[in-house]
DNA sequence: ACATTGGTTGCAAGCGTATTCATTGGAGCC
DNA sequence: GGCTCCAATGAATACGCTTGCAACCAATGT
């Protein structure tokens, strides 16, 4: 690693070709007013002195970075790095790259708030459920696209989100035909869009169906942990049927289950679907989030020209029906990846 | 959300308050030369006028974009998650963002490289423990710091690796300690340094306390599956102990061990102390990295003005003791995070 | 009183590329 | 052939900030 060689600029490179400084940066763009063969000559001439534009002082006359902020803050939810891996890699498809923002719990958000704004990226994504108020973040994303996945905001930015209302009605659905009647649930965060929305098409669906509440058992948090004592919390009373506000918790939920010997009497449901739902130790039935559709939605919108009305986008996934429910699903080792 | 109200340059600014522009750089420049009276009343200005330097034109006058390209390709162990959120918590603390470089298997890696190139970042920390090939690399991170993560390179570049010689050995002599001596073998990435690092390790250690290795089972990947078949694999000669060369594979491993009843006969070990492994349905054993350390080192060798010598660093871990070797060791709920 | 010093400040020259504007040359047309 | 018109090219400027350089001023030493 000898240091910096110190790359080419498109002025030493036009020289080196005899042309124009100009008409280096035209052959780099798209579309620019250029003959095909002065093109060819400078992307040949380009490769051979291994020159490439940099893309900094690019960045500060196009005023466009191809950077996109994504706010994370819950990483202990292994639903987000799933997601932030297929976005990343959606994003890199389109061309952009991935800043990360990592909120953390009790620090300065206003210094990462500012870094946002100063490393001018062209759209934010945030992904970190609570934490941060709404008047930060506007004040964050001023003047740039962003989108928020879900959690669900204003009705001016754009939000992705799973159909929380569609997902509790078909997890209630499910344990109605199971012949759950009796159905306790574990809350995560409580005091967000998401977790309220959850809750609340929960309880309709059930009453809907002539279902009842045993309880509810508020998590405060998405962990294993906050599972395991919401379970507890909710035994006593006897459910036969627990709905996990996610699978993190549900994981945590069967886990205190097993440990009570009360596994097999209550049918347990989370919601997301991550990779740990499928193992046969514990086949989770769940609501799988449709994170394909999600990334991509999420890709089309920073990309787009103009933002689309309505803003609010809501994704459908499928219900998942695992072991932990109906017991008789082969709980098999799925194939390989 | 109207549209870019365009922010103030550093020459407006100037203009508004009545001096220099290079005055207002300065201002922001820690230990540039300045009066502390200056300074203050720039400063001011610059908060009441809401100036904020922009960071694309300084990284293209000063050529230090204080980004640091995070290059990634395992997301689904659960262990590189928690290790990038503690990166980029531990650079943002030091000043640095972490611009993430998703390496898709079978993906355009090239792409991927050059992209580092042109966004000219910093430093580069690599985690991917496999499908980048040194050449590829070295010409990737030319010129820029690098540093390679749990993973071994040349002896020119920065490593920050924990000691696997370490962790195989503690590993190894709490499997005597507690009494077995017929001991099979999950490998994950058989190719790689570590993987045989902590192979050669582990069966080193064997022969000096005149152990028998049962018998090695490739898994050929860090995953839950790979770790089940492997455990079967194992399990016809019955072992009295089985060490899974990491966590995720222990997991996988120890479930099929429950499914086979065998689970109660055989201990296993795991390698990287995930958060599941703490879990009360696991209970694993486990050697703990280093975390904060490979992190604050890795923050360090970035910072750092000229590279040290060695450039090699070996961290050592902790043996974490639970009910997958030594039942009885209670395995309650930990304390709420 | 005068030269010297050192700390402040402004001026101006970059950093490497995108893009506007003017210029040129040739194709096409009557 | 003279004209228009358009594509292709280069010169020049802008993007917003950093920094070497020179000018300046007050304080100090003799």
């Amino acid at each position: 690693m000898g240091s910096a060689p110190k790359p080419l600029t498109s002025r030493q490179l036009a020289s080196l070709l005899g042309v124009s400084q100009s008409a280096v940066s035209r052959a780099f763009t798209p579309g620019s007013s250029i003959s095909a063969d002065l093109r060819e000559r400078i992307l040949n001439g380009a490769n051979e002195h291994d020159y490439r534009p940099n893309a900094i002082a690019s960045m500060l006359t196009k005023r466009r970075t191809n950077i996109v902020g994504i706010v994370v803050s819950d990483m202990q939810n292994p639903f987000y790095p799933a997601l932030i891996e297929r976005l990343t890699q959606g994003l890199q498809r389109a061309g952009l790259q991935s800043l990360l923002f990592n909120i953390t719990r009790g620090a300065n958000i206003e210094d990462q708030m500012i870094a946002i704004r100063t490393y001018n990226v062209d759209a934010v994504v945030v992904i970190a459920a609570t934490i941060l108020n709404p008047r930060t973040l506007m004040w964050a994303t001023e003047g740039r696209r962003s989108v928020l996945l879900n959690r669900l905001g204003q009705d001016d930015i754009d939000t992705v989100c799973c159909d929380n209302v569609d997902g509790a009605r078909a997890i209630v659905d499910h344990l109605h035909s199971i012949g759950c009647r009796r159905v306790g649930y574990v809350a995560g965060l409580t005091k967000t869009a998401v977790g309220m929305t959850r809750h609340s098409a929960f309880t309709t669906r059930l009453a809907e169906l002539g279902m009842r509440l045993t309880g509810t058992a508020s998590g405060g948090v998405y962990s294993y942990d906050a599972g395991w004592r919401g379970a507890l919390e909710l035994l006593p009373e006897r459910p036969d049927a627990i709905f996990f506000a996610s699978d993190i918790l549900a994981l945590g939920g069967l886990d205190a289950l097993k440990r009570e010997g009360a596994a097999g009497d209550i049918a347990t449901v989370g919601f997301d679907d991550i990779p740990m739902a499928s193992w046969p130790g514990y086949a989770l039935t769940t609501y799988r989030q449709p994170i394909d559709a999600i990334v991509s939605k999420t890709v089309d919108l920073i990309v787009a020209e103009n933002p689309e009305t309505p803003r609010q986008h809501l994704l459908v996934g499928d219900l998942v029906v695992r072991a932990s429910t109906v017991p008789d699903v082969t709980p098999g080792l799925h194939p390989q990846p």
